[in-house]
DNA sequence: TTCAGACATCGACGTCCGTCGATGTCCTCA
DNA sequence: TGAGGACATCGACGGACGTCGATGTCTGAA
């Protein structure tokens, strides 16, 4: 590491994000960082319904029933999925407040630089 | 996959993100689905000058100038971070282009449900 | 020309992740 | 009560990831 008191550049200012906030956001953003889970994410948010069941998601995609199930497990522990069990079928929403605090992420107050 | 034919429930409607989309926004969700990556962007991005060099990142986590030289090349790589030497320095800035993609994901058109 | 420092790269290690086939659990209907 | 379907879970496999120490490359100064 660099020698304290030899300032080869502005120090870092102002208030940046906190090790505890990135500790928690970061797993939020990994649920996303998938394609199949980020379509997984789209196609629930984007239907009439607000809502899909499992059995449709399957056949959007050229992947096994586990792997999608295994999916929606991993968006609904990071608390972006909602899940309902109705009958035989299970549907899945998206919860927006999780999503809202994503969003928050890249307002201009956060990191943007003005 | 379920037979054609038997709605269990209603269609994924509208226009959902393409598989092409999910493909291409994802390597940059991923870049930054880690705590110290996302700390390095939020430190660069808050800083007075817009811009920071790696030596006072070095000093803003316990981790080997390896590691964070390692996580800065990933940032940069995906074409978040900025990259300029001058001298024996190099300065890392925040793109907002890169930024704004992101922050797009997250409007009410592309997710929300209204 | 030589030396010291800033930063990148390399190779290695343990761990986590995405995917699969197989199996288990729960619900509905006959 | 039994059968069949929807979905979850399990165990396994190959590959990617985060971190490190060691080393390489480049720059400015003596």
């Amino acid at each position: 590491m660099s020698d304290p008191g030899l300032a080869c550049c502005t120090p870092l200012s102002g208030t940046a994000m906190s090790a505890e906030q990135a500790e928690q956001v970061a797993p939020l953003l990994k649920a996303l960082a998938d394609p199949v889970r980020l379509r997984l994410v789209s196609l629930i948010g984007s239907s009439a319904s607000g809502e899909a069941c499992v059995c449709d998601l399957n056949d959007a995609f050229e992947l096994t029933q586990a792997t999608i199930s295994h999916h929606l497990k991993v968006l609904h522990s990071a608390g972006l999925l909602d899940r309902e069990k109705r009958g035989v079928w299970v549907y899945y929403s998206v919860r927006p407040a999780a999503l809202a605090a994503i969003a928050g992420l890249f307002d201009t107050t956060a990191l943007a630089p003005a």
